[in-house]
Order: structure tokens, then C-alpha cells, then sequence
RNA sequence: GGGCGGAUAGCUCAGGUGGGAGAGCACCAGCCUUACAAGCUGGGGGUCACAGGUUCAAAUCCUGUUCCGCCCACCA
């Protein structure tokens, strides 16, 4: 490309589109599944395929893609297989809305023509979560994309139903659940989201037998009408006598027993419960034991039952509350009624508030299933990281009940049992069976519910490789290496995937899990459209450029805390890439003459530069390893910005411009372009757009910089020695334009300084740099004892630097600057002096750090030491 | 009720195995120095929540307290 086409500002969307288009047209995110190198895989949690890309998703494909670029820039063979999700709620609600938007319902079409109106939208919203996930640069084998409803996938689905009904860990029975009456299906306890209301409590008094009246308290008089006895504690003193008796049951002229059962808290309310067998988890346990009948007041869709009474019948639970209460009143049953906070439960996807009924549904036995998960975990087969989460996992885990998987709705994997018309026996076969297993009945109907979304999500591991048949994806893919993922799916779907994978493949899904932060606006609230702060990341990318938003959430992505997200930060990093453009820009400029070599240090700054490069490749590299993803971001940021950037390129310039001869010229473009080639090969994974642009930018033959090896670090380049001698020209340097500073030196004045003691061989070697990066005219060296007076002076580790200025110099002021710097090194003195005459230090810190720190003290000594000599010259 | 985090500069946070308190942003001052004003140079600013303990040495390890956040459970 020409040269011409770098800007002052950097225009990401050009690039970007560009490099998309090129990444996917060489296929370089293909996984070539017959390659002789190690795997690297991954599988992309798969997004609900009617949504579309949120910050949640953003940070979590931005940390995936990472790590795919970098291990194939490691050399692997690497799969990122994407896909998405059915969502069997979610997208159902979502239709079900569009449908009554026409007027329509799912009841009046039937099941054939809603699920037809599903896959039509499916197939019109599919692409759209998928290319916001390719404009982020995800590097997915897009030719192996898979969706949980695939033929494949459902035929795995099918596979694991059956294999886990055969097993006995699928059962159906009368249980119960939380049922959503507006989504019309049970869910599990993990779809349920308990809200805080401020609703009230109402006291029922209940009629008993020469007036010894029981007063129960409720949050839900409807479910009054299901009551099938009342329950007391047998240590309750105020009720002593009372199991056994009879009350009536109010505006339903059903008498009901009083039992006694330790599961009431006599602390509560009037020490009286009322046992609501068909629509509270507590009662069902209490009338199970009690042998208590079951009377279900709350239908399906919300309204009262037939069993609720002539008067309630048909009544919408919220109005039969309401009637209840009145009825009750008038016949002067209802005590009072007190306001009251509780937590009441909601379907997580309608937020509408369920009813705990029973009902027939299908379950997984799920304990014999999380015992190999757990001792997966424990005996690291599967890490979780950061390693604190191992804890909320293993916390679940032990306290888990059996799993509902049975949805009362029509969009999903529909269970593969079928019924028989004739005895009533449930069969459950691979292919769809002719007869009934039990009486070869021929005639049977399937079963009507399909399957928790989370079912097929939990083969997922698998299922996209080709499970249940021995596939070579299976061979060389599974166990899969990472799992990215954020906790709030840690229960729903990384629990279950290690045990379906367990009991299916007979190994974990993946070696590791690492568990990212949630991310936030700036306040630390969960984005939300109702809240209104959502970020869309899609306008972000438009604003700023795709690599600005993947380097702000990388660097934002420290373990353990959430991300807060502001326009602010991404702006900060904006800068950043705009700097490595111009870093390009500036390269590009100064190419006059250039031709391709090895770098050949020989002087002090190369030395430092490649011995920083080799540490900064070092540590990122850790970094990559360890899921340290801010730390990478971190370190590429200021090696690039304050040390080549800062340092190394401004030392360049006189070598660039000439001054220094066409030999050392070549020697630094080589050393410039060669560092900075390894900056962006870093980089890549993080900023792949920017960087693959600028590479090819480059001399020489670039291809993508995804086919390039990761920069490897040589402990060669090391080398503490020029380190050194570079962080003292740069303190000297400091020191000058610190000094030029206080003396309020204009910047475009410039100015003789003269140098005593030090390594002045070292500055006279770089005269020239010196001069120019302090603004200096004219660089004198004074021999060690040189008697210097009426001049401004500072020190710099141990060499004096003065500075005469026009006029008279302000004798007081002077004082007082050198006063201030022997204060301030006094200080810091005094620490390791008090360290140093510390006898237990001496003897039992280690040798080295007595060492360092009595050396550092001794430098100490001597700068106090010139600046006393030189505040010797303002005293007299 | 059970569990898990967090508290470090004005703000947002980083500080694997204890050993010189850091970054970015913001702020102050000065600069359009021939890559970049989305930039350059210099600067100010912190009892590392509180109280104890272990140690030669604690932001870091231990105990307790306070305040914030989250997860699980769901009490009629």
C-alpha cells in the first residue's frame, strides 16, 4: 500500500472492513482437522440466534478470539467452532409477540404452522448475531457453524435422551414445579428470578370446633381454596392438644385437619400454617408425609380451577385474590391484613410471577451424574479460573436436585416418548417406534412437551464435533481446551456440560474454564434496555474502531471484578491505536534507503530496546497463558507508548535524518522496523484489524500476520547492563528538563549544561541524542573536584549537571530547590537506614535484598553528598 | 438463613508466591519541538476501610469489625 494512505488519524472502518473480508476469504480460520499439530480448541458459548450482540458478548468473543489467534500464531491447530442457541422461551415469546402484533396466536395456528413462523424468523434473525461476531473480528471456522436445532444436533439430543432414560437417570413423574401461567410451561428452579415486592400479609381466621379458631397468615389467599389441612408445631405450647382437630375451611365448606409437623416456625407469623399441597414446594413435602390429598385450585393459564368453587372458577389468580379477600371480609374471617416484603418468584425470561403447581414432568436424576462432576474438578481435570468460582461450582453441585426438563411449549427438541392409547405405557426408542414396548399396542401419540433449551446446550461440547458417532473432530477437538464463559451461566450450562460430557464422551468438555467479568456502566449497574445505560457495542465499534473496543475490554479484563464501561475509556484507548498508527506513519517516513537485514545492536539503545522487547514478549506471553488478558494489554500498551515510542524513537531521529552517517541510519531502520514487526505480531490477537493493516504495510514479504509465528522470547536479548546505562541517560535527561523547568527555561531556548562526575563516557558517546532530547546547545564535561559557582544545579544519580543562566541567579530560590531535593532523599534514606541498622534484617532477610538495599543506600549518600556540595556554593 | 467477593490517588482500577505504593483518566503549568494536540514536557496528589496478630519485613498472610456488591436458598 501506498504511503499516502496513512492519515494523522487513524479511519478504522476502511480497515476493518478490508481485513474481514480477507481473513475469510483465504479461509485462515479453518481448522484442518488432519493436521499433524497439537489442537487448540475451543467452542463459543452459542448466543440465542434472535438476539444480537451485547457487551456481554462482546467481551466474551473478544477473550476467545485472543486466545485463537495466539495459539495459532503458537503453532497449533486450532478450532473455534461457532454457532448459536434455539432458545426455546426466549424465542418463542419473541414470535408469539410478532404473531399478536397480527393479530394472531399460536393456539388458532397449531403446532405445525407456529413452528413454520419460528423457522421463518429464524432464518431472517439468524445472521445477524453471527455477522456482529465476524465485524468483531471472531475468528471462528464459520464452515463448521452449528445451530442446537440442526439435524446433527438433534439426532445428539435424541441419542442422550434416550441412553439417559435406558439408564433410568430420565424418569417422568407428579411432582412439584415452578410453572410460568403466561409462558404456559414448567421451568426449572434455575429459570426461576425471586424479586423483592412490597405485598401484604393477610390473617384468615379459620372456624374450628367450640370456637377454638385457628388464625393463619398468607401472602396468597387465593391458594385458601386448594388448603387441605393446617400445620402447627409439636413443641408449640399454644397449640398443645390441637393435632387431630378439625377446622372448616372458609367459602368452601370443607373441613380440614390440624397436624403437627417440625417444618413450622413457631417464631412466625401466628405460629399456624395453612397447607396448600398443590401450590407450595413446602406443603407438598409436608402433605407428602402426611399423607395430605393434593386439590388444585390454579390451572395452567393462570385461573382459578374447577376445584376452586362455583364462584371462583375462571377467575384470573391476581381477581380471585381480590375476591377471596372480599369474601372473606364480609363473612369476618379476615383478621387484618399487614403490609409485608417478601421475595416472590418470576419466570426469568417473562418475568411474570409463577405458580408452584404439580404436575407430570419429565426429570433428570441428577445426583449420580454431579458426583463425577464434582470429582472432576477436585481432581483437576477440569480447572476453573480464576479458582475462587471451583467453590460456587462445588457449592451447587452438592446441593443439587433433579433437573425438570419437560417445557409445556411448542419451539425445541420435542421428547422423544411415546404414549400408548391402549395401557398407557410410555416407550422411548432411537427411531420412532411402531408399538407400544409394553402391549404392541399400534396405537401411540408422542409426547406433546419438548426438551429445557439447556439440554441440547449441555451436549454442545459435543454435539458440534459429531457426537454420537466416533468422529475424527472428536478425536482430535475433544476434550475441548477452554470454555470462556461469564458465572452467570456457571449452573445453567458449564455444570451441565461437565456432566453430560462425563456420562456421554467418559471425559470432561473442557480442560479449562475461565470465567469472566461481568460487564457494567459506569455506576457498576448490570446493563439493561429497562435502565437505560445500555452501551451497544455495535455503535461503539462505529465510533471508535473495533480495535479501540476489543483493547478497552481487554485491558479492562482483570480476574475477579467486574467491568465498568465508559465512553471515557474507550476513548483513552482509542488514542492508543491511533499512536501505534502514527508510530507506522513515522516508520513509513523515515524509510528512505532501507534494506532488509538482521538487527545488529551496538550501542546502548538498541541493546535496551531489544532486551525490553524480549522481557515485554516474555511477559506477554505469561500472560496469554495464564488468562491474564489485562496484564498483556497492559504491557504491549507501555512498552510501545513509553519506551520505543517515548525513548527509542526519539533517539532514532538524529540517526534517521542522517547525522550520524548511512551505516548507523540502516542499523536503526532495521532495529525500528524489526521491533516494531514484533509489537504487532504481540498485538495481533488483541488488535488484529490495525495490526494486520499496518503489517502489510511493512518492507518485505507479509502475509497475514495470522500465519506468522508469535514472537518467541530469546533470553539472550537480555541484558541488564545496557538496561542500566539507558535508565541513566534517561534520568539525566529527566533531571535537565526538570531543571529547565524550575528555572522556567522557555522550551525553545537552547541551553549550555556541564556535567561533573558520572558516566560521562556514556554521554559524550551520545552527545548528539542527549543534546537533542534535553533541548541542549552545548554539553561541557568538568573534571571530578571542578569548583562551579553562580549556577543552577541538580543532580542525577551520581553526576552534577549545571546550568548557568542569563542575569543574576535568585541565590534563595536556589537554596531552597536544593534544600527541598536533600529533604525528600533524606526521607527516603531514612527508611533503609533503619533497615540497615536493624541486626535481625542483616541476619535473616536474604543476602541479596540486604545487598540492594545497602547499595541503594550508598547511592543515596553519594547524591546527598553533591547536593550538600553544591548548596556549600549558595550559603557563604 | 448459607456462601463468595470487594474496600489502594479526585474517578476507574492494577498490584501471581510478603521485601523500593503504580497505571489510565481527571487536575495544575508550559509547549503546534519537522509521526501523533487522539500529541509532547514537567508537576501536585494516597495512614493501601478500621482494630488486632504473625514476621527482621504486611496493601499482600491470619483473626475480628464496619460498609458495599454478588450468588444460592425462599420463611407461611
Amino acid at each position: 500500500m501506498s504511503n499516502s494512505a496513512f492519515e494523522k488519524v487513524y479511519n478504522p472502518a476502511v480497515v476493518e472492513d478490508k481485513w474481514g473480508k480477507f481473513w475469510l476469504a483465504e479461509e485462515l480460520f479453518k481448522a484442518r482437522v488432519d493436521s499433524e499439530k497439537s489442537a487448540f480448541s475451543i467452542v463459543i458459548p452459542p448466543p440465542n440466534v434472535t438476539g444480537s450482540l451485547h457487551m456481554g458478548h462482546a467481551l466474551n468473543v473478544t477473550l476467545q478470539d485472543i486466545l485463537v489467534r495466539y495459539k495459532n500464531m503458537k503453532g497449533f491447530n486450532t478450532l473455534w467452532l461457532p454457532g448459536t442457541d434455539h432458545a426455546g422461551i426466549a424465542t418463542q415469546n419473541v414470535v408469539e409477540k410478532l404473531l399478536a402484533d397480527e393479530g394472531l396466536d399460536r393456539q388458532s395456528m397449531g403446532r405445525e404452522k407456529f413452528l413454520e413462523r419460528v423457522w421463518l424468523w429464524k432464518e431472517q434473525s439468524g445472521d445477524t448475531i453471527t455477522n456482529q461476531l465476524k465485524r468483531l473480528g471472531a475468528s471462528c471456522d464459520w464452515s463448521r457453524e452449528r445451530f442446537t436445532m440442526d439435524p446433527g444436533l438433534s439426532r445428539a439430543v435424541r441419542h442422550a435422551f434416550v441412553l439417559l432414560f435406558k439408564k433410568g437417570l430420565i424418569y417422568r413423574a407428579n411432582y412439584m414445579t415452578n410453572w410460568c401461567p403466561r409462558c404456559h410451561t414448567a421451568l426449572s428452579d434455575l429459570e426461576v428470578d425471586f424479586k423483592t415486592v412490597h405485598g401484604k400479609l393477610y390473617y384468615i381466621r379459620y372456624p374450628g370446633e367450640q370456637g377454638a379458631d385457628v388464625l393463619v397468615a398468607t401472602t396468597r389467599p387465593e391458594t385458601m381454596l386448594g388448603d387441605t389441612a393446617v400445620a402447627i408445631n409439636p413443641s408449640d405450647k399454644r397449640f398443645a392438644g390441637w393435632e387431630g382437630k378439625r377446622v372448616s375451611l372458609p367459602l368452601t365448606g370443607r373441613t380440614i385437619p390440624i397436624i403437627s409437623d417440625k417444618m413450622v416456625d413457631p417464631e412466625f407469623g401466628t405460629g399456624a400454617v395453612k397447607i396448600t399441597p398443590a401450590h407450595d414446594f413446602n406443603d407438598f413435602e409436608v402433605a407428602r408425609i402426611h399423607n395430605l390429598p393434593f386439590v388444585r385450585v390454579i390451572s395452567e393459564n393462570g385461573s382459578m380451577s374447577e376445584d376452586a368453587g362455583e364462584r371462583y372458577r375462571g377467575l384470573d389468580r391476581i381477581e380471585c385474590r381480590k375476591a377471596v379477600v372480599k369474601d372473606l371480609e364480609a363473612i369476618g374471617l379476615l383478621d387484618r391484613v399487614e403490609d409485608y416484603t417478601h421475595n416472590v418468584g418470576c419466570c426469568y425470561r417473562c418475568e411474570t410471577v409463577v405458580e408452584p403447581t404439580v404436575s407430570l414432568q419429565w426429570f433428570v436424576r441428577v445426583a449420580p451424574l454431579a458426583e463425577k462432576a464434582i470429582d472432576a474438578v477436585k481432581r483437576n481435570r477440569t480447572s476453573i479460573i480464576p479458582e475462587m468460582w471451583e467453590k460456587t461450582y462445588f457449592e451447587w453441585m452438592y446441593n443439587i436436585k433433579d433437573w425438570c426438563i419437560s417445557r409445556q411449549i411448542w419451539w425445541g427438541h420435542r421428547i422423544p416418548a411415546w404414549h400408548c392409547n391402549e395401557c398407557g405405557a410410555v416407550t422411548v426408542e432411537l427411531d420412532d417406534p411402531e408399538r407400544c414396548g409394553q402391549c404392541e399396542s399400534m396405537h401411540l401419540t408422542q409426547e406433546e412437551d419438548v426438551l429445557d433449551t439447556w439440554f441440547s446446550s449441555a451436549l454442545w461440547p459435543f454435539s458440534t464435533l459429531g457426537w454420537p458417532d466416533s468422529t475424527r473432530e472428536l478425536e482430535v477437538y475433544y476434550p475441548t481446551s477452554v470454555l470462556v464463559t461469564a458465572f452467570d451461566i456457571l449452573f445453567f450450562w458449564v455444570a451441565r456440560m461437565m456432566m453430560m460430557g462425563l456420562e456421554f464422551m467418559d471425559d470432561v468438555p473442557f480442560r479449562h474454564v475461565f470465567i469472566h467479568a461481568l460487564v457494567r456502566d459506569v455506576e457498576g449497574y448490570k446493563m439493561s434496555k429497562t435502565r437505560g445505560n445500555v452501551i451497544d457495542p455495535l455503535e461503539v465499534m462505529e465510533k471508535y474502531g473495533t480495535d479501540a473496543f476489543r483493547f478497552t475490554l481487554t485491558a479492562l479484563a482483570a480476574q475477579g471484578r467486574d467491568i465498568k464501561m465508559s465512553e471515557e475509556r474507550i476513548e483513552g484507548y482509542r488514542n492508543f491505536i491511533n499512536k501505534l498508527w502514527n508510530t507506522a506513519r513515522f516508520i513509513h517516513l523515515n524509510l528512505g534507503g532501507f534494506k532488509e537485514g538482521d538487527p545488529e545492536p551496538d550501542c546502548v539503545e538498541d541493546l535496551w530496546i531489544l532486551s525490553r522487547l524480549g522481557k515485554t514478549v516474555r511477559g506477554v506471553t505469561e500472560a496469554f497463558d495464564e488468562y491474564r488478558f489485562n496484564e498483556a494489554a497492559g504491557l504491549i500498551y507501555q512498552f510501545l507508548w513509553h519506551e520505543y515510542c517515548d525513548w527509542y524513537v526519539e533517539i532514532s531521529k538524529p540517526y534517521l535524518i542522517g547525522d550520524m552517517g548511512d551505516r548507523e541510519k540502516e542499523r536503526k531502520q532495521i532495529i525500528l522496523v524489526f521491533v516494531f514487526g514484533t509489537v504487532l505480531r504481540l498485538a495481533h490477537p488483541i488488535i488484529p484489524f490495525v495490526t494486520e493493516e499496518i503489517w502489510h504495510s511493512l518492507p518485505g514479504e507479509r502475509g497475514s500476520l495470522l500465519l506468522e509465528r508469535f514472537p518467541e522470547f530469546d533470553e539472550n536479548v537480555v541484558d541488564e547492563e545496557s538496561e542500566v546505562e539507558m535508565n541513566y541517560l534517561i534520568s539525566l535527561i529527566r533531571a535537565v528538563r526538570h531543571l529547565r523547568r524550575e528555572l522556567n527555561i522557555p522550551p525553545g531556548y537552547f541551553a549550555k549544561v556541564r556535567l561533573r562526575g558520572g558516566m560521562l563516557e556514556r554521554v559524550k558517546k551520545m552527545e548528539t541524542v542527549v543534546k537533542r532530547l534535553a533541548r541542549l546547545e552545548s554539553i561541557d564535561y568538568l573534571p571530578e573536584g571542578a569548583v562551579v559557582r553562580n549556577e543552577a544545579s541538580s543532580v542525577a544519580e551520581d553526576t552534577d549537571i549545571f546550568l548557568p543562566i542569563k542575569g543574576v541567579l535568585d541565590f534563595k530560590a536556589e537554596r531552597e530547590r536544593i534544600e527541598k531535593a536533600i529533604a525528600k532523599l533524606m526521607r527516603e534514606r531514612k527508611g533503609l537506614v533503619d533497615k540497615l541498622s536493624n541486626s535481625e534484617f542483616v541476619m535473616k532477610a536474604p543476602e541479596g535484598l540486604v545487598n540492594t538495599t545497602r547499595a541503594r543506600e550508598e547511592e543515596i549518600g553519594r547524591k546527598l553528598e553533591r547536593l550538600n556540595v553544591n548548596l556549600q556554593l549558595f550559603t557563604e
